[in-house]
This record gives structure tokens, sequence and C-alpha cells, in this order.
DNA sequence: CTAAAGATCACATTATCATGTGATGTCTAA
DNA sequence: TTAGACATCACATGATAATGTGATCTTTAG
């Protein structure tokens, strides 16, 4: 969007000589402005109403409130307004959630402050700025999962039927789909649970589809 | 993976002029070894059976058989193996189905060769390389859908049954759980179900979970 | 202030699911 | 050749889910 003016950006750190270094770059560069700069994120929401930022740097360990919070609390009143995390957590669980709280940028804060600021023009473009590294956890989070316990444990025929039954189709439905007596349908799912542990289609795609 | 030892690394690409300038570029890169260049992924399985590389790249629209299913075919045999599509397709469909099918890159033919050079070093170290757009998608494909109908069309504690529901427990657990009679959570979930045009838990996962 | 939307509970009925038991035929590997 | 895994079908039963109708109370927006 605002590519030929201006760019807001705010800053969330809660350590202040990295929070300065941040704020002095950017308030070095040309195309953009800084519209705030903040060691925690409790008043995020009061903060962003006032200063209207396109861009928010967040880091995700701060006093009060985490960055993910603050992500999660922006991005249900501001959905436009674009979040990179800067941060030293590469875990799992923190991409996610950061990810899933509708963070659209991953830096850690080992990458260089060029890098930063080219994330934060990509962003506005309709870009989402991560290393390769984080890439490939979302990749991994998103794709693989889906087909492991599935591919090992399940025959061709269960796993079909899971399939179907995960579009909820009924057992006679199924039973037509494939041509089959709705009796073999049960018999299939009987075994399908005995190699899942589940009692239940909705606990069989929790197995199968997630790690839940 | 592979750091110190030669990348073996196999072309797919159906128009000889730029599968010239690949290999050509592979070859004269020292710690990279051609180990096949071809103009289709007919005999894929047979290609990757004799030569072994370690990255394959992959162009999408190719005679007889796509790319996408090339993928999806070397991967199944070989998940060790890493693939970069290289294409001119950016459409979230064939994105979506190569990254499902087990591509690890994504890149864009317009990008620099030098590009492709670190992309095949970046997969062998364990990262996805792809363009900051590539990634946007990938975000939106993953984790914007899932919110969307949740968030707009059902109550907080419509969202809370659903999501226990999700997790396989049954009406009487879930009225346990959050201590309401087995009546309201029936309630709740005839209006759920009423809402998101379904009728059953799966069909109304797959409605806020997927876009299916 | 009032209508609308949400959250709560009750009762009732039919459909579907989960589970057990048992049987037949094919194919594969020891 | 024989046990074991797989796919197929049948019958039966208790548990759960889906759906309809109706009601009360609170909160919210016009």
């Amino acid at each position: 969007m605002k590519n030929h003016s201006l760019i807001k950006v705010a800053i969330y750190e809660d350590n202040s000589g990295l929070r300065e270094v941040l704020a002095t770059i950017i308030r070095d560069t040309n195309d953009m402005e800084l519209t705030g700069e903040f060691g925690h994120c409790i008043d995020i929401i009061r903060n962003t109403e006032a200063f209207h930022p396109h861009v928010i740097i967040m880091d995700i360990d701060m006093p009060g409130k985490s960055g993910i919070e603050g992500v999660r609390e922006v991005k249900e009143k501001f959905p436009e307004i674009e979040i990179i995390m800067n941060t030293v957590f590469d875990d799992d669980e923190r991409v996610f959630d950061a990810l899933k709280a509708g963070a659209t940028g991953y830096l850690l804060k080992k990458s260089s402050l060029a890098m930063l600021l080219s994330s934060i023009k990509d962003v506005t473009s309709g870009g989402a700025p991560m290393s390769s590294a984080i890439a490939r956890k979302v990749l991994t989070m998103n794709f693989y999962h889906k087909k492991d316990n599935m591919q090992q444990n399940l025959t061709e025929r269960e796993r079909e039927i899971l399939t179907l039954l995960s579009k909820g189709k009924s057992y006679k439905m199924i039973a037509d789909d494939i041509n089959l007596s709705i009796d073999t349908i049960r018999t299939h799912i009987k075994k399908i649970y005995q190699k899942l542990h589940v009692h239940s289609v909705t606990e069989a795609l929790n197995k199968t589809f997630f790690n839940n």
C-alpha cells in the first residue's frame, strides 16, 4: 500500500538499548516515520488508536503482556496493520502462535538492521518477510504433520474412508460413494479406531491431521 | 546435511534453452554436481533411482506429467530429497499443491540465478527458500482462513463449544467441563450448525478450520 | 424503551454412530 | 502351506447426535 508515502512504524521492545537503536535507524530512514516506541504492550490498543502505525515491530518477551497477545489484540481491532515479530525465539511453538495471532513477518534478532528495514517495506507491499529457516518451520507445521500417522498405520482403504469421513460424509454416503456395504464401512472404521486408539471421527481427525 | 561435500543436483525443465543455462551454472559451481537434466518427469522415479540427487530443481508445466505430480512421486519414494520449484506460476492453487506434494522451496523464474544457487544450498541446510510474496501466500493459506468463519459468525460461547467438540468431547463431557446443562450444549450446537450450514461436527470443523 | 441477539434449560423423536461377534475370500511372507 | 493382514459383508444393541419446539433471563443497539 503506502508505497510512495511515509511508512509509519511503531516499536515494542522492552530492552531500551535495542529499542533506541531500532528507533534511530527508523528515524534516519527517509521513507519511514517513527510513530511510537514502547517497552511493553499493555496499552497497545490505546497506543495504536492514537498513532495508527502502518507497521509494528514486535518483541515477544515483554513484561506484563506478551508480544503475541499484543499481536492478537491489534489484529482483532486493526486487521490492516502489518506486524513483524523481532525476537530471539525460534521454537515452533512461538513461531506458530505469533503467525496464528496474525503476524505477517518473523525476524530473528540476529538478522541485520538492513533486513529489518527491507522487511518493513516488504510487508507493506504484500510480502511476509521471514528467513528460510522460519519458512521451513511454517511448511512443516502445515503440510508435514498431515501425512504421518495416516501413512504409517492405516491401510489405503482405511485412509480413503477416513478422508471421506473428514469431509463430513455419513457411513451411508461413503458406502454409496465407493460402492461398498455400509457394514464394510463400519468394519473399516472400527479398525481405524483401534489403530489410532480413538472412539470417534473427530478424535481420529485430531490424531491424523493435527498432533493433538 | 551435505555441507562439506558436493551437492548433487538434478534439473527438470522442458524449455531446453533455460535448462541448458541452469545446467551450466550448476556445472560451474564448485560445490555442486549436475547429476541429470531432463525435459519431462515421466521417468522421474527411474532417473532418481539411477542418480540419487540431493536436490531437484523442478518446473511445473512440462509435457506428459506435471512437475507437481513428479514431486509427489519422488517424495513418496525418496522423502529425503529436497525439491525446489522453479516456475512462472505464482497462483495460490499451484503454490499450495506443490508444497503439499512435498516441495520445500518455491522460486519464480524471474528470480536471479544467484538466488537459485543460494537456494540449493539453503534447502540442504534445513531452509525453505521462497520469496516473501510466496511466504505470504503460505501464511494466508494456513492461518488466515481458520479464523474467518469462526470469528465472524459465531459467538464466543459457540466458538468455545466448537473447540471442545473438535477435541473429540461428547455433549455430556462438554456440559460437565463448562458447567452447563447438556440441553444448553445441544442448543448452542444447533445454532452453530445453522450459522455454518452444516449438519455434523465434522462438517463444522471443515468449515471453520479448513475451507473445504 | 423495546426489539434483537445471546445464553440458558427442558422434553421428545428419529437418525446415526460405536461396538461386539462372526464369517468368507484374497494375497503375501515365513 | 499356513498363519496373518486386508477387504468384504451381516446382524444386533446401547449410546450419542441431530433436530424441533418452546421458554426464561440478560445485554445491547436503535
